[in-house]
DNA sequence: TTGTATGCGTTATCAG
DNA sequence: CTGATAACGCATACAA
């Protein structure tokens, strides 16, 4: 039944005033080699620490850091959560972990409570479809920074530090076109989500500069999950004409869609091409490596940690919006098309041919 | 520029003391209708909410629980953390999650400090070769629980949620030599860890039990990850004449080791069986699908959280230490040895034939 | 049933 | 330089 050791028996057996070892604890004050060192000695002996609640009371704020995302278990998510605990663990800042499940209501509550414990920032991965910008508002107007991670919620202006979703993408879809795919299907995000819709664009927008139509049936949304991704390939890969390349708009739906073409018979490359977004480190072990755009998920959180560092130090200045790089990572699960395969005996990266579907009729699943 | 509003404003805005107010919302003594509405009322149209941290400081314990693990990278640990914080959630408690690298130091670090949140009890999955111990008898000590998952430091006597290494290894083995393998090596956890330790018991006993010598040389101690898996089933591969399965102590090393028959042009499993721990998600897209035990790691949080809540409820019987089942998921990357596979047409499951090399000679990596 | 007062462990202010 | 002392926001024993 042992009881933590306060300052004040600090003070007693340092035969000082609680204030002294205050004052020597923080520096405040100067005070006398002698008290000083009696009170380091007590200090040592009693393996005193001083309660970081007692400090957060007093000084109304403490060295917490909250950080609420979708779902650990994601395997996107660890990187990120690792890359703010590192940068905040060099400032001697700690955070508390929350999952919102992609829950709004519960994002709110996390959001929301989070306050109680007096946090010095607030650091989230914001769900879908939440309007969470007020409240994330009501700690940036308590002059506790907050900022948003891998996408913004509707409305919010502040700090934010994302990736290039629209480059990335066309990025990918380039390749895929660039290896003679004129079919091309993509896999979406739940598209409320900022970085599933900027995806999007950016394959769009490469469809478009190469002059490719595609049928709004090769759009699929999904859910950024395995299963949904799963599911989504069936719907494609069961379409007649069907899509002869496929980007996922993450890593975990390309695999979904990596055993969807599996279960169809379909071989991957050979029959169906497979992009993904995220570049995990397990890309390079599946069957066949995924192709996949890398976005660096340490460095997304580890960036975000910093401004947030810096604004807990008065950095105030207008909002930021960081954009971190991605990069076409080419693994095995894409290439050529079987017809091009079959017609040219040498690649043929030759010229950019109209893309219009050439005359194959197309039939709902 | 908000300020959070606190019981005393309440109060007045109620025009009851702050003493009614705390009744109120702690039902701690009953208050009249008319005003306990008011009170209400007042939290409500305010939006109150407690100060975690007064709270805590006075109740001197606060809602939220303590967890260090070593790497939220590493894929097996983000389903345990999210196993404690889903029970921990219905509880109306948070988690302050700590990596601490399986630095000993890092991790004694956090575990003292943690003691400064007064956190409501501690849940750890202990580095290697750290003496944690009397840290955690710290906490105990102190009636704050804290329980160890996955393993135990040394010298540890307390509650603890484990899972059954020696057995899941066993069960691998055994797989191994029905297939015929009597060349079995093995790629070890670090020997510190206790789970590392009883995998490779087990698997130890799996060849004792089968009458199979094995080579010393073909236990390998590694890391935990997929570069000192690699780096060990190099070694392996090398050697002749070579073991013609490994078992891969965690799935990770099991990655590693993939990668490494690969390079040497070794296919799997036609030329070398793998077997990994851990059955990762991702076990069912490489290539070819992982063998492996599944330990179930949400589970493994989760009962842990439990267990700890018990403890927390007063709950205070002998120490537990719960074992949880693995289970052989059979994949694709595991096969009869090459030599069997010509011999016989089918599969023998014959006699366990006495497991000495047949005089092949050995020499070293 | 309601209000008052005390203290949880710190920090910070202000006399001495 | 050093020591009292007053908050911080809340829970609780006790008084009214």
């Amino acid at each position: 039944m042992t009881t933590p050791v306060t300052m004040r028996q600090i003070a007693e057996r340092a035969r000082v005033s609680i204030g002294t070892v205050s004052h020597v604890i923080n520096e405040s004050a100067g005070v006398r080699p002698k008290l000083r060192e009696r009170v380091l000695e007590a200090i040592r002996s009693m393996g005193y620490q001083p309660s970081a609640l007692a400090q957060g009371l007093r000084k109304n704020r403490t060295n917490i850091l909250g950080m609420v995302i979708p779902d650990i278990t994601n395997p996107f998510f660890p990187g990120v959560v690792r890359g703010v605990e590192d940068v905040a663990y060099k400032r001697s800042m700690r955070v508390i972990l929350c999952n919102a499940d992609n829950d709004p209501a519960k994002e709110a509550s996390y959001v929301r409570e989070l306050r109680s414990y007096h946090i010095a920032g607030l650091l989230i991965i914001p769900a879908a479809g939440a309007d969470i910008a007020g409240h994330l508002r009501a700690y940036t107007s308590a002059s506790v920074p907050a900022v948003c991670i891998d996408r913004v919620p509707l409305g919010w202006k502040g700090d934010a530090v994302l990736v290039a979703n629209a480059d990335g993408a066309a990025l990918a879809t380039r390749h895929l076109i660039e290896m003679g795919h004129r079919h091309l299907a993509v896999i979406a995000g739940p598209l409320k989500l900022t970085n599933a819709e900027e995806r999007l664009n950016g394959f769009m927008s490469a469809l478009k500069e190469a002059h490719i139509k595609i049928d709004p049936e090769f759009v699929q949304e999904a859910q950024f999950n395995t299963e949904s991704g799963y599911r989504a390939a069936l719907r494609l890969l069961r379409m007649l004409p069907r899509p002869t390349a496929i980007l996922a708009c993450n890593d975990l739906m390309a695999f979904g869609a990596l055993q969807a073409a599996r279960e169809l018979k379909l071989r991957c490359p050979e029959d169906i091409s497979i992009a993904g977004f995220d570049s995990l480190e397990f890309t390079k072990f599946t069957d066949p490596a995924l192709t996949s755009v890398y976005q660096p998920g340490y460095q997304l959180g580890a960036t975000a940690a910093r401004l947030l560092l810096q604004r807990m130090d008065g950095m105030r200045s207008a909002p930021e919006q960081i954009l971190l790089p991605t990069e076409l990572m080419k693994r095995s699960s894409v290439a050529r098309p079987p017809d091009v395969q079959q017609r040219v005996g040498r690649p043929s990266r030759s010229s950019k041919v109209s893309g219009k579907p050439k005359g194959r009729s197309r039939s709902s699943q």
